[in-house]
DNA sequence: GCCGTTTTCGGCCCGACTGTTTTCAGTCG
């Protein structure tokens, strides 16, 4: 029983208590409780009674069906919620513009347990005109349906934000646009985006919306007001833009950007405090009544930028990036937010490949491409790997492997260039490469491409046998998850921690979109443990290299700083701590 | 279901847009 498990049990259970009609607070109790248990660092089955309930939003009842899960395997209650609710359903919901009263309603009227009797229902034309259903919500249902069948879950975010920058160009280039920002999870760096926000401020907000919303990119409206459009792109993305006025620009900026569990913090404390936040800035508020009766005998305190907003409240500015309620609200206060890392500190990548193995372009190019970025040191990786390939690195050809990287080093001049490998960690976590040839190399990427479906136990075993190994410099991957693809492998990510630093191991975090790997909350523990990363690339072409941005984005999500990271140091440091 | 320098009971963030209604419920973020 992990994390990701009993996150999606109480989640689950909050959609099924949801359509069954409960108070919506308890629904709220196990959504909030999921998200937690999600972005924990630490394994919450091995937690005490004691320990869960301090746990913010984890009380009697969760904290016992936690320990209930992690003895037994399954929750009672959630068991007999299935019992109620057709399993089903619960994708129905999923489906844009079907919430839990309308999937009630379809499920108890008309029978609808799944997608599929969903698809049959909109097929025969019988929900038309029934009371409640108009021509226009039941072709909203088939767009949703369609959109869900093409389009399912959240896209990745180096997918989706070169997307959102070509869109906020052409608003900062049309002039009818003072301010544009991105907003919501694109702006904190999620992984994965389930939509794009967008943000202006304009003297003009009707030409704002007309010009949006005919954009090149636009595949169909879906919504157009006076202040907020939500159109879908041709990508299949959905995006929202909203207009807002210049001295509620960061109010705004700030309640879009979320996380919603953020905004419930930070409002909750304005509250408190006889205040009253929206999009529209922070209000002095002469009582709780005068909120409840929405007389707005209010006073505006701040709502020009963000800074001025959370001031008001009581806070710092808190960078997007540890807007998730994790424990960031509890830091501004007692000032110990951290400084997190920018990539402009990076002066190093410390895995890419070459044509040598399975890289498009050749060592001097991919050198080239780092010298570009300004980089002091690079080191070239290319697999040494059993995994089919005919290229790569071998035993007997580790001389050459390192010859050539000298004379590339050499004719590039000004970057210095470590000869690496990205060495293969076998099913029992011994290496591809024997110990005499990892000792001629200058940096040794040890990563797991095979065997990614052992069992928890086995997996971390191997990993932390090749830890062991004295020429293993970093470890690549970690878990070796690919977005949409492949699930993540099952490791004890605490186990392995403790190693890396028993080790002195450093810890890669992959800074491909499709990886991420170390991911934000496995990075947070990195730290948590005193362990080193690595943000590195891992660049198979020469346009891969500009890949940092998403390692970096990853990275201060996990409250990382400068001296986490190991390609942060110059050179002449970094020397001296590799050897 | 959680939580308490207002409370162990009674609160729990707030508003836009849509569609189907004639004043509002549902959904979404």
């Amino acid at each position: 029983m992990d994390n990701i498990t009993i996150a999606k049990t109480f989640s689950a259970m909050a959609d099924m208590l949801e359509i069954v009609g409960e108070n919506r607070f308890r629904v709220n109790a196990y959504r909030r409780a999921a998200e937690t248990v999600e972005a924990s660092t630490h394994d919450v089955c091995t937690r005490s009674k004691k320990q869960l309930m301090e746990i913010p939003g984890i009380g009697e009842d969760l904290s016992d069906k936690i320990i209930e899960m992690s003895k037994t395997g399954v929750c009672k209650e959630c068991e007999q919620l299935k019992k109620k609710v057709p399993e089903g359903l619960l994708e129905v919901l999923r489906v844009e513009s079907i919430g839990p009263k309308t999937a009630r309603l379809l499920w108890k009227k008309f029978r609808v347990v799944s997608m599929m009797g969903l698809e049959r229902l909109l097929s025969t034309g019988k929900l038309e005109g029934a009371r409640g259903f108009g021509v226009k919500k039941v072709a909203n249902f088939k767009r949703g349906l369609e959109i869900h069948e093409r389009f399912r879950g959240r896209q990745p975010l180096g997918y989706v934000l070169p997307l959102a920058e070509k869109i906020i160009q052409a608003l900062r280039t049309s002039k009818l646009c003072e301010e544009v920002e991105i907003a919501g999870s694109l702006r904190r760096g999620k992984e994965t985006v389930g939509d794009i926000d967008i943000l202006v401020t304009s003297r003009e907000p009707q030409k704002a919306m007309d010009f949006f919303v005919v954009l090149p990119q636009i595949k169909m409206i879906e919504q157009k007001g006076e202040t907020k459009a939500r159109v879908i792109l041709t990508s299949g993305i959905a995006c929202d833009f909203r207009v807002v006025a210049p001295e509620a620009f960061g109010a705004a900026l700030y309640y879009f950007t979320g996380s919603k569990e953020h905004n419930v913090q930070a409002r909750t404390m304005a509250v408190k405090n006889g205040l009253t936040v929206n999009e529209y800035g922070v209000f002095k508020v002469q009582s709780r009544k005068s909120i409840k009766s929405k007389v707005k005998n209010v006073e505006r305190v701040a709502g020009k930028t963000e800074e001025e907003v959370m001031r008001a409240i009581g806070l710092p500015w808190i960078p997007p990036e540890l807007r998730e309620d994790r424990g960031e609200i509890e830091a501004a206060l007692v000032g110990k937010l951290p400084k997190l890392i920018e990539e402009k500190y990076i002066r190093g990548n410390l895995h890419m490949h070459s044509n040598w193995s399975d890289g498009e372009e050749t060592m001097e190019a991919m050198v080239r491409a780092s010298k570009r970025k300004g980089y002091e040191y690079v080191a070239l990786t290319d697999h040494a790997s059993s995994m089919g390939m005919v290229k790569g690195t071998k035993e007997h050809t580790v001389d050459r492997y390192i010859r050539m990287v000298r004379a590339v080093e050499k004719k590039v001049g000004g970057i210095h260039v470590l000869a690496g490998a990205e060495v293969d960690i076998e099913k029992d976590g011994s290496l591809y490469l024997s110990d005499k040839s990892l000792a001629k190399l200058d940096f040794v990427v040890a990563s797991m491409h095979l065997y990614l479906k052992q069992d928890r136990a086995t997996a971390t075993k191997r990993l932390i046998r090749a830890m062991e190994n004295p020429y293993v410099d970093c470890i690549g991957h970690c878990t070796s998850r690919s977005l949409g693809k492949r699930e993540p492998m099952d490791l004890d990510m605490e186990a392995v921690m403790k190693a890396a630093k028993r080790t002195g191991t450093i810890m890669e975090l992959n800074a491909h979109w499709v990886r991420l790997d170390l991911n934000d909350i496995h990075a947070r523990l990195a730290k948590e443990y005193g362990v080193t990363l690595s943000i590195s690339t891992d660049a198979h072409t020469v346009v891969e290299s500009s890949m940092m941005r998403y390692g970096i984005v990853t990275a201060r999500r996990a409250w990382i700083e400068k001296k986490n990271v190991i390609n942060t140091l110059p050179w002449k440091e970094f020397q001296k701590m590799l050897y």
